[in-house]
DNA sequence: AACATTCTTGACCGTTCGGTCAGGATTTTC
DNA sequence: GAAAATCCTGACCGAACGGTCAAGAATGTT
């Protein structure tokens, strides 16, 4: 069927800015943004360096684009969380997509981590932008929930950053929490009663119990 | 009494060595360790770079000396949790303890997050070790509140890292915070709502509210 | 087949990095 | 006050960094 090859050269593209993308966040994860170098992500997608300057430019237009892919999954999670949802199960879910998240993309979650530890910088306008948009937006339903007396009064932002933070440890801190664990390789149990803490404390918290 | 002048030479020494590692330490918080130079802790230290490595040989060397004044530290605040204590009493005085830490030194949580965050090389000893031992000897208190029956059943290791996420973050993820709730300067206030919330998590969570 | 566009890369450049060192200043010791 | 020990620092070094570029290879278009 026609002379279309089976690999398109706007999909061909797109497959090279993936392989560099992926390779740039595992090393951003793993040494921050002035610790990675340019020949070590070229070397871990398997490239010459000059080439990743050839689709990226510089090194810190490479490290927003990754930071872009991150931020499209940041936002999405908080979907269950509506007026007309049972807090219990909107929080619960909430929380285990977060927890997923930790356990399914720790490099993106170390990457946003380092950034934000850091200052933020390419981050700010993200950070006043959407995120604090979506903030005002969930803790406006989370205080109907409350004064609607389905939930205890908590301050609503200050839940999402405990949330945050005890979700996102257990990709951040994956080394403290293995060096603790004494689980050398990733331990599935121990993700489990990890996110069942986080669940009880939430929930506890909330007077959801 | 004899000749000694008021500032002996050790002493005049150990000034020396603290003016360098208090610079150290910031320029480490703001840009971790290979974003740190050794000219850009120099010029905060107001001594010329030279001076650094004659005290400390290499940047390896001042950094190492830098986490272990974050360490010492570090293991400090579970004095309450004994076994003799009242649950509530004992996790309230821990949290309020850490959340103390987040505010007062900023920097030393970030660089100890900096390093964990990529990978803990430097630190792996002291988290399999000295941390790993405190958080069994105190799980172990936990586990005997527990079994009395004084407060609901929780995996005490993840009741720690939950802790230790939620009180950190105020430290490490404070421009992420900052931003959300905007207020650029420290807010005092959101920092009181913060370290409630975090109570109400662990109190309601523990079965302690 | 000829041309145009896009892609690829080894070699190179200026800068900055961590670290060294000689030699002078300062302080301590006797 | 002289000798010894410690402290201080401008100048320098090789290595690694981000980035450039010219020239060739591959691909797409007509």
């Amino acid at each position: 069927m026609s002379g279309r090859q089976a690999v398109s050269p706007r999909s061909r593209r797109q497959a090279r800015l993936d392989l560099i993308l992926e390779a740039a966040e595992g090393v951003f994860a793993d040494a921050g943004f002035e610790g990675a170098s340019m020949s070590s992500i070229a070397a871990a997608a398997g490239l010459p360096k000059a080439n990743l300057h050839y689709y990226f430019g510089t090194k810190e237009a490479l490290y927003r684009a990754v930071l872009e892919g991150i931020l499209t999954l940041w936002l999405s999670a908080t979907d269950p969380i509506r007026p007309e949802a049972d807090p219990a199960e909107a929080l619960s879910a909430y929380v285990r997509a977060k927890m997923r998240w930790s356990r399914q993309r720790p490099q993106a979650s170390r990457v946003f981590a380092n950034e934000v530890l850091h200052g933020a910088l390419y981050l700010q306008s993200y950070l006043a932008g959407p995120l604090r948009a979506l903030v005002r937006e969930k803790s406006a339903v989370i205080e109907g929930w409350i004064a609607e007396g389905r939930m205890r009064p908590v301050s609503p932002p200050h839940l999402f950053f405990a949330i945050w933070a005890m979700t996102q440890t257990y990709a951040d801190f994956d080394p403290q929490i293995r060096a603790v664990l004494d689980c050398p390789p990733l331990d599935e149990q121990a993700q489990a009663q990890g996110g069942a803490t986080v669940l009880q404390l939430v929930l506890g918290g909330c007077g959801l119990a």
